[in-house]
RNA sequence: GCGGAUGUGGCGGAAUUGGUAGACGCGCUAGACUUAGGAUCUAGUACCUACGGUGUGGGGGUUCGAGUCCCUUCAUCCGCACCA
């Protein structure tokens, strides 16, 4: 009666993938149920054993959801294009796809063996051309799709008006003007680059104090061509689409936070004797008549023309300093603002006042316009500078009752609310906003501006060009040719997918160009004409991929085309969709801005792709330090009496709760833990933890305790003398019937931690029993399966079933038996409980005063005292208020 | 600095959303069984000066009643960070 789980695990995975148990029809008079987790990047460390816990999450809930009735997709796959393959390679010359292949045998090993169930017929893989096919054919989309700003839509290439004055210029400059619409396009960008890797490298790659995390070297910018998708265009969609989904609130807020949409409006100030004009952006045209000088960034195109001949030297000493700066350097790390005078004024359109002109580098060439006008008074960013440069600071906001006004009205200290206009009046221009708030300013303002031509309301975005390619060879290569002639193309529908070319030196060339530019053969190209071309030597970021995969799931077999419009139209949209919090922003609003565009051409049917997000939290593990904060890894810690010691030194050690990592040596292998446990054990555990939602630390006796558990569910339920036929004993069949409420609803809130402890609940009582019937047992093993499916399984079968449990109905819930006509009652004096009493539920308030005060237990609290209230709640409590 | 969380026994965590604080599990204590084991079973286990009192990071408030609501404060974690 040994509970043999390494027996009876492998049996039923064995059973569930001959029986293709969970292959998924599409059956579309059912109703469907897409439950997706995030598909991991096979690492060649293996499985973590954070993966399992959302695995484990969407697992119970594709088991639940079929048990009752729905059709449910649930598949896995892999995202497998990436860096580590192919610095393997370089070193050992292995190509990427056999290293990738091998990973991925091992994570669908893992994978399987912790008993999810997966449709594995639907398996993608984001490195297999016969997916890649259609990322390139995605991207072709993205290319020929512009935005349409009116209609706030993307539309075909095809429908784009030509401006006759573009077309009077002829086919190059038709060509460039379609090209500044394209959601994708080729151009001169930015990157990191580390000179003595000589390769580009990732944002992430390059670490705080702008050195390559790889080699240690710095790393510097460098203008290299690339591919850059206009996610910008969908900013509004995407940040209205928000309010339309189920996502935690933090990761709306985060996405909302990185789209950065402000108000506000451009404005034109005349440059003094240059005739040219300097449009800024600013969020506040209302403090106009506060702007005593203007800032523009190093980059700004204009700087050049702008600098007089005195100030040329200084000017651009500070330009060439400022471009050796990192990111970092720029922002918090530079805590004094720096800046130099262009020698040049402008003038102020509200009021004809002239105010110099700074190059400074706290203005970003990215963002608005790349200058601003500064009103030192209202924005804090501007008070600092003027104070470092002893620049005028006009106050025209008054604040009005503050502890500071005085301070603020001298312009000795900076205020950004709102106030009362002052000073801001001008009998020459004709504007006056004096004695108003800010939104009327403002309005006010932004009226005035458009009426006289030098200004607009305007709406801008953080949300930057997404940087769409990598000098890398392990992506997907672009379905792009590059002719002599200057012409680009794209490759046919029908000669996709475009795949890789093998390679014997994997190491990127000397020029930046990714390791493709070695692949001679494959690289030139040359048309039926004798034409010739390039192909393009840049490959795909590692979110092309998986970008999208959650729509090749619906048709993961289709040659023909992507997936099948009807499936699609079943399926669409992902119910629920699990994975880590990391990918709040970046994958996720990448996916969103695809499948947005792919909407707007009609080839996918709903604007959001992910309808209810689930982040789970991360499993952290306990680690050690010494008293004075050292790390000591996990290897040479004991524990004695609750206290932890060094194994070696014996010095006392406290207990933290950290990160995974190798080098704190507790790295928790889902391996290891299934060999000890078993699957169900380390399934079970990893819900039992606490809330799927919050981080916490992996402890291997909560493991044994859920284990024992199991343990003790088998060797009760599975002897036949513990049994019954008859009636059930009215406690256990209570007690089952608000279990399978219980468990239910605990699955359907994702609270599977609560829903684990109500079958301990009923297993204890069960036991407690000696015995319960056959129809209770049968009806425990079903709502036991989603958490632990083999031991469902196991014991389904034991009582005589051929058939897997997978498919039964969920046991419906008797609520004759959970009516109560009684309740017992917790009584209280002065909110303490002090004893508890039944009572009939149909009980009248003053029969049930009379009853509790007239109880004997009742005397000791009221002896001497006068009862002043008597609180009655049906159902719930009665509190007596004595003094 | 801004935004988002989270603070409950020795530990992981429950608490039907304003109604018995500490479910369930770990650990611990005592006992039973026993060809001794990291097995199983039974009982106990928030704390204290224990027929009572105190307790959900601290302080205040609302209420018959507060872990839950309000104000205030502290600590930790996670994002973002010169976006004009």
């Amino acid at each position: 009666m040994e509970y043999k789980f390494a027996e009876i695990e492998p049996k039923w995975q064995q059973y569930w993938e001959k029986n293709k148990t969970f292959k998924t029809v599409d059956d579309f008079s059912k109703q469907k149920y897409y439950i997706l987790d995030m598909f991991p990047y096979p690492s060649a460390a293996g499985l973590h054993v954070g993966h399992p816990e959302g695995y484990t999450a969407t697992d119970i809930l594709s088991r639940y959801k079929r048990m009752k009735g729905f059709n449910v997709l649930h598949p896995m796959g892999y995202d497998a294009f990436g860096l580590p393959a192919e610095q393997y390679a370089i070193q050992t010359g292995t190509h990427p796809a056999v290293t990738t292949g091998n990973n991925c045998d091992n994570f669908r090993r893992q994978i399987k063996a912790i008993g999810l169930s997966y449709d594995w017929d639907r398996e993608i893989n984001t490195t297999d051309p016969k997916y890649f096919k259609w990322t390139q054919w995605i991207f072709k989309q993205l290319y020929n799709t512009w935005f349409d700003e009116e209609l706030q839509k993307g539309r075909p290439i095809s429908e784009l008006v030509i401006p006759e004055e573009v077309k009077a210029n002829g086919e190059e400059a038709v060509r460039a003007y379609i090209s500044e619409k394209r959601l994708a396009y080729y151009d001169n960008a930015q990157v990191w680059w580390c000179d003595s890797c000589k390769t580009v490298c990732a944002n992430e790659e390059v670490l705080t104090d702008g050195s390559h995390e790889k080699c240690g070297n710095p790393v510097i910018r460098k203008n290299l061509k690339q591919w850059l998708l206009r996610i910008p265009h969908y900013g509004e969609r995407l940040l209205s689409g928000l309010d339309t989904l189920d996502w935690p609130a933090g990761v709306k807020d985060m996405q909302r936070n990185w789209i950065g949409k402000s108000t506000g409006a451009e404005v034109d100030f005349e440059i003094d004797g240059l005739g040219k004009k300097l449009r800024v952006y600013t969020t506040r045209p209302d403090t106009l008549f506060g702007a005593t000088y203007m800032v523009v960034a190093p980059e700004h195109a204009l700087v050049g023309e702008l600098v007089t001949d005195d100030k040329k030297e200084v000017v651009e000493a500070y330009i060439k300093a400022a471009a050796l700066k990192s990111d970092l350097d720029r922002t918090d790390l530079a805590k004094e603002k720096t800046g130099v005078f262009t020698g040049r004024y402008a003038i102020n359109p509200v009021n004809n006042t002239k105010i110099p002109v700074w190059v400074a580098d706290y203005v970003l060439t990215g963002y608005g316009t790349g200058a601003i006008m500064a009103v030192p008074a209202h924005d804090t960013r501007d008070f600092e500078f003027a104070k470092e440069f002893d620049i005028p600071v006009v106050c025209i906001l008054d604040p009005k009752e503050v502890e500071n006004r005085d301070e603020v009205l001298t312009g000795n200290a900076c205020w950004t609310e709102d106030g009362t206009y002052i000073n801001s009046a001008s009998a020459e221009t004709g504007i006056d906003i004096n004695g108003l708030n800010k939104a009327a300013g403002m309005a006010k303002i932004i009226d005035w501006l458009e009426e006289k031509g030098i200004g607009k309301a305007t709406v801008n975005f953080k949300l930057r060009d997404w940087l769409f390619s990598r000098q890398r060879y392990w992506g997907e290569p672009f379905p792009v040719i590059h002719w002599e002639d200057g012409e680009v193309t794209l490759v046919e529908d029908e000669n996709l997918p475009l795949e890789l070319p093998d390679l014997e030196e994997y190491k990127p060339s000397e020029t930046g160009e990714s390791p493709l530019a070695n692949a001679e053969d494959w690289l030139i190209v040359t048309d039926k004409n004798g034409r010739k071309g390039r192909r393009e030597t840049n490959t795909m970021p590692q979110w092309a991929g998986s970008c999208w995969y959650y729509l090749r799931y619906i048709d993961p077999m289709n040659a023909d085309s992507i997936f099948d419009v009807k499936k699609e139209q079943y399926w669409m949209p992902v119910d629920l969709y699990v994975g880590g919090a990391e990918h709040a922003v970046l994958h996720l609003l990448y996916s969103r801005f695809w499948h947005k565009v792919l909407f707007d051409l009609g080839i996918v049917s709903t604007d959001e792709p992910f309808q209810k997000l689930y982040n789970q939290g991360m499993i952290l593990a306990f680690a050690y330090e010494t008293l004075t904060g050292a790390k000591v890894t996990s290897d040479l810690v004991e524990e004695k009496d609750g206290k932890y010691f060094h194994t070696q030194t014996g010095e006392e050690l406290r207990q933290i709760v950290a990160k995974m990592s190798k080098s704190l040596k507790n790295v928790v292998n889902p391996d290891d833990v299934i060999e000890r446990y078993g699957a169900d054990s380390l399934r079970l555990y990893e819900m039992f933890m606490g809330p799927l939602d919050e981080r916490k630390p992996w402890a291997e006796n909560g493991v044994k305790g859920v284990f024992n558990f199991l343990a003790r569910v088998y060797r009760f339920f599975s002897n036949n003398e513990n049994i019954v036929e008859g009636e059930e004993d009215p406690e256990v069949a209570k007690l089952l019937h608000q279990t399978i409420r219980k468990v239910g609803s605990d699955i359907e809130n994702m609270k599977f931690n609560t829903g684990i402890s109500a079958l301990m609940v009923f297993n204890n009582l069960a036991i407690k029993k000696g015995k319960v019937t056959k129809a209770t047992a049968e009806t425990f093993a079903k709502i036991l399966a989603p958490y632990a499916p083999h031991l469902g399984e196991e014991l389904w079968s034991i009582y005589g079933n051929a058939e897997t449990l997978a498919y039964e109905p969920w046991p419906l819930v008797d609520e004759s038996l959970l009516t109560e006509d009684t309740h017992e009652y917790p009584v209280s004096f002065n909110g303490k409980m002090r004893f508890k009493m039944e009572l009939p539920l149909d009980m009248q308030q003053a029969e049930v005063e009379k009853a509790v005060l007239s109880d004997p237990r009742s005397e000791k609290w009221i002896e001497g005292k006068s009862v002043r209230k008597f609180i009655y709640v049906p159902k719930k409590i009665i509190n007596i208020a004595v003094g």
